[in-house]
DNA sequence: TGTACATCAGTGAACGCGCGTTCACTGATGTAC
DNA sequence: TGTACATCAGTGAACGCGCGTTCACTGATGTAC
């Protein structure tokens, strides 16, 4: 606690002397000059170690060196920051996926067409892992209905649809099989993605999970 | 708040007319019987409605005619109380599960024991949407890993390892396929309940629910 | 270029809330003799 | 059977906490003339 204090007051005498005008992110005196993403990143920073349950306005205020009302001028609400934080982890997670997606260098487009599913889902539950406090807070608010967003395309559902209409394309998945694949493939990896993260599967062994992703990754592909 | 005291206190008054001993469940006096069952009962009502965070010590005790301090005789604090709500919630998941199965009238012994897992499955899905408080809270804990519980074949694990056994006995399902199995479907109804109840498939439509449903236990059959 | 003034983005204090937990207590119950 | 007494299962008051939100404020910024 009084270190964090510390450090922000360091960083704003650094500020203040080193340069003429105020930086994008930095503190340059009673304005702030970039507040509101100072803010988001505060949050995202908290979410990332208590999930959403750690995005709490006061605690992101005194993250970000700012009295705990400040946010008021940025933020309609409490929700409207959670909301604005959650929907930032899901670009996050959306990002890891196609990081994953293009690494895959396999050529035979049909093998190819399976990689690519398989590594998104690899993204998804490789997320869920490594970052459960972002995984949580993805998910902790109501964003608008995948199936009826404005552009599908950008989030984790338009890509996982992208990767299904792949597979028909190079002709490894019948069109008979397409309609509701994606409820599958979804429901499988974010299942485990949950039962590993917050659930009754978390205490168990690391070559033990790597079982579990391959299991449910081949249980996809054959079922599909 | 005045009508529920209001109520209590009726209640008391025609115990105490009415009534020479105590019920098991009701308020007789100063003492209450059976506080301990009255909290338990109390809190899984709240978690019904409300979910794991609606079951709070206060709350509780409120709902239950009683100072929000009398808990502390029963239970060693809020997460005491809370676990073995949660275990309640997972026990609710195990019987209706058992009742989904017990209903397959299927004579076929392979297509008996397909139909007896697809049963396990929907009866997941099932209480996840009918009773979507309890369903959070089953999974809001930490109990004892399901692998190694000393009782597994009572709970939802061990109800699935079981019919997974079971079609490897009537050999539905060659044993090479049976390591692991678990995971991918439990993976699938878990994720897809979680998408449904909690997640951003909350608002699709009820014939869409049914066809996801279906693609998913579909999915999972031909997979295994 | 200099100045008056409106607007903007912060601050500090306060409100009201509900929570888990602890304390000293007291009424009810059951047991020993 | 009656009585003293230990034990049990409740009560009411209080502590300390952190929260979201609102209020009147003030320092900083930018704009019109």
């Amino acid at each position: 606690m009084l270190t964090v204090v510390t450090f922000a007051m360091l960083a704003l005498s650094v500020d203040t002397v080193n340069m003429s005008k105020p930086a994008a992110s930095a503190r340059a005196g009673y304005h702030h000059g970039n507040l509101r993403e100072a803010l988001v990143d505060a949050a995202l920073a908290l979410a990332r170690t208590g999930g959403p349950d750690a995005v709490v306005l006061r605690a992101v205020s005194r993250e970000a060196g700012v009295s705990h009302n400040a946010a008021y001028r940025h933020f309609a609400d409490h929700q409207d920051l959670l909301g604005l934080v959650s929907e930032r982890c899901m670009d996050e997670l959306a990002a890891l996926m196609n990081r994953h997606i293009a690494r895959v260098r396999t050529r035979n487009p049909v093998e190819r067409a399976w990689a690519r599913l398989s590594a998104t889902g690899r993204a998804y539950i490789d997320f869920a892992r490594s970052e459960p406090g972002w995984f949580r807070t993805a998910f902790s608010a109501a964003h608008p209905s995948p199936t009826e967003e404005a552009e599908p395309v950008e989030g984790p559902y338009g890509i996982l649809a992208a990767r299904l209409d792949e597979l028909v394309e190079v002709g490894a998945l019948p069109a008979s099989r397409r309609p509701n694949a994606e409820y599958a493939a979804w429901s499988m990896v974010h299942g485990l993605s949950s039962l590993l993260v917050e659930g009754p599967l978390g205490a168990i062994p690391e070559p033990e999970v790597a079982r579990a992703v391959d299991t449910v990754l081949a249980v996809v592909r054959r079922g599909l």
